[in-house]
DNA sequence: GCAATTATGAAATCATATTTTCAATCACAG
DNA sequence: CTGTGATTGAAAATATGATTTCATAATTGC
């Protein structure tokens, strides 16, 4: 995080382009400037998932759906002499670590200690590889095979579990209809049930401190022959007679645990489940979005 | 883009070797039968230290100490047609994380997914590192210090933010009184907003694909004078005026963003806090537990 | 010591990626 | 409508990088 000060723009229009920032930095500073197909291509490396560099200046165009010239323009108006310039750059921020790194070599001297937040991001990747590792990829797979064929996904979780449900809930309806978070608001778990089956799938986000209604709620899904996934606690002796567990590693060395795990795993499922479903998973997804511009929901 | 391509090694000469298709696996593999001068191409890429990926044949020549030439019989040794079907195998190792990772895929052909959690779990922890590194440690420090003092907490989200915010609001009301997520079932941020004074503290998540609303939202809350924090992607440009900025990583090659970083630092915040406050926080904290647990609300 | 063989890199050649040009298209003001 | 200026991408021109050739140097076998 930076105070918003230190954010260094470059004086755009006037050709005359000196900015010492990092890559992303740069093309964030231009932004605003930039014609739209120009824009497809910051957009991308803004985003860019893997290294640019090594990418060449074609693929990047294609990637962006627009032209060479546009790439090529592009580049230039970054204030680099020509696209090398720009991947020798991308090449040694990313050899830096990260760009912060280089910006920081050039700006402030060194602030930067291992401070407490480093230690906590550390404890949490820590427990989302014991997670990760402690999944069996069949029983993965079989729950990704269930979340895609169900007639219906029920989701629930109180507490912590709340969120997550609801952050499950409101992704996976991006990707498949008919499903629900229980109970609605004002139900009970009776009327939300009335319309579960056998053959359903009921996702559970069941951490410490459980609330004794899940247990109840697991109890009725069994019985009516849904499907049942828990998320739940590496601790948790209890599981529900679930057929599907997910153990997330979850202690911190502070006051309250850590349900990053579960997070990922939430969000994980998520994209299991478009790769399994393929375009039809696309499909959906990009029309609810355009659903969404539609209503003019978004800037 | 030839489809010509076969990607197998020669098993050269002796033919003995049980190659590994990894780029370095078949470096190793084929590196007794090398003349002197491709030898050093195969040392400068076997003790390489950044991404091969990015450097030009010509580049590595002058790395190795050796002419192009060189380069281009040890690109054939290697049994790829050409040096770009080279750059292509690195370019892809180093994006499905290890070696190891594409050494496996080829291997045990037939066990499909267990890689694809764990692939996506790596990019995960290489979001959440590249985020926490992009994180000025002073700045963290002053956030948690206005968490701390701040009369009134505001949050607020759309979309996914939605969720966190309201993780954020459940969890640090354990901490601290005046919380509040705005707006409200049924309020307007106008409705929302009487309360609020100089002084107090916003935090916003404001991810990619913004609703309108949040801009006005910060707009309005920094001529009240309220202190605004927003959780926001690396790519973004407009950081709405914010003073503190929290930059998330949050690409992933899926078709969804990844936003553990951002869950990860709204727990992080809370733990922050807890360690700040002292036992002013712990004491309010188990108050709240077991105002719960006198409610029976737990199992 | 002297072929025969192999290895080597400078330079020529070839292939491909990048940049530039330019005509078509678009957005919009008059 | 029409004129003006900005934007766009196909394709031509260019630059750059990769491969091959080839003369020479180093090594090996006899």
């Amino acid at each position: 995080m930076k105070k918003e000060a230190e954010v260094l723009v470059a004086d755009e229009i006037g050709g005359e382009v000196t900015t010492d920032a990092s890559l992303i930095g740069r093309v964030r500073a231009l932004y605003e400037a930039m014609a739209p197909a120009e824009r497809r291509v910051a957009d991308l490396i803004l985003y860019f998932p893997g290294e640019l560099h090594g990418y060449s200046a074609s693929e990047l165009a294609g990637l962006a759906k627009t032209s060479n010239a546009a790439v090529s323009r592009f580049v230039r108006r970054l204030g680099f002499g020509n696209f090398e310039e720009m991947r020798l750059l991308a090449r040694q921020e990313s050899e830096n670590g990260s760009p912060v790194a280089l910006m920081r070599q050039q700006g402030q001297a060194a602030s930067a200690q291992p401070h407490d937040l480093a230690r906590h991001v550390e404890t949490v990747t820590n427990n989302l590889q014991k997670t990760v590792a402690g999944i069996d990829s069949l029983a993965w797979t079989a729950l990704i095979e269930a979340a895609a064929t169900a007639p219906r996904v029920w989701i629930n979780g109180f507490r912590h579990g709340f969120h997550l449900a609801g952050y499950l809930k409101w992704s996976l309806a991006h990707v498949r209809g008919n499903v629900f978070l229980i109970p609605g608001p004002g139900e009970t778990f009776g009327e939300s049930l009335v319309d579960a089956h056998p053959g359903d799938l009921a996702v559970l986000f069941a951490m410490r401190r459980r609330v004794p209604a899940t247990t109840r709620l697991a109890k009725t899904l069994r019985e009516i022959g849904v499907r049942v996934a828990i998320v739940t606690d590496s601790g948790m002796t209890d599981t529900l007679g679930a057929e599907f567990v997910l153990r997330c590693q979850s202690r911190t060395r502070g006051a309250t645990d850590d349900h990053a795990s579960a997070f990922v795993l939430a969000h994980a499922l998520i994209e299991g489940l478009i790769q399994h479903l393929g375009p039809d998973a696309r499909k959906r997804f990009t029309a609810v979005d355009s659903r969404h511009d539609a209503m003019g929901e978004f800037g």
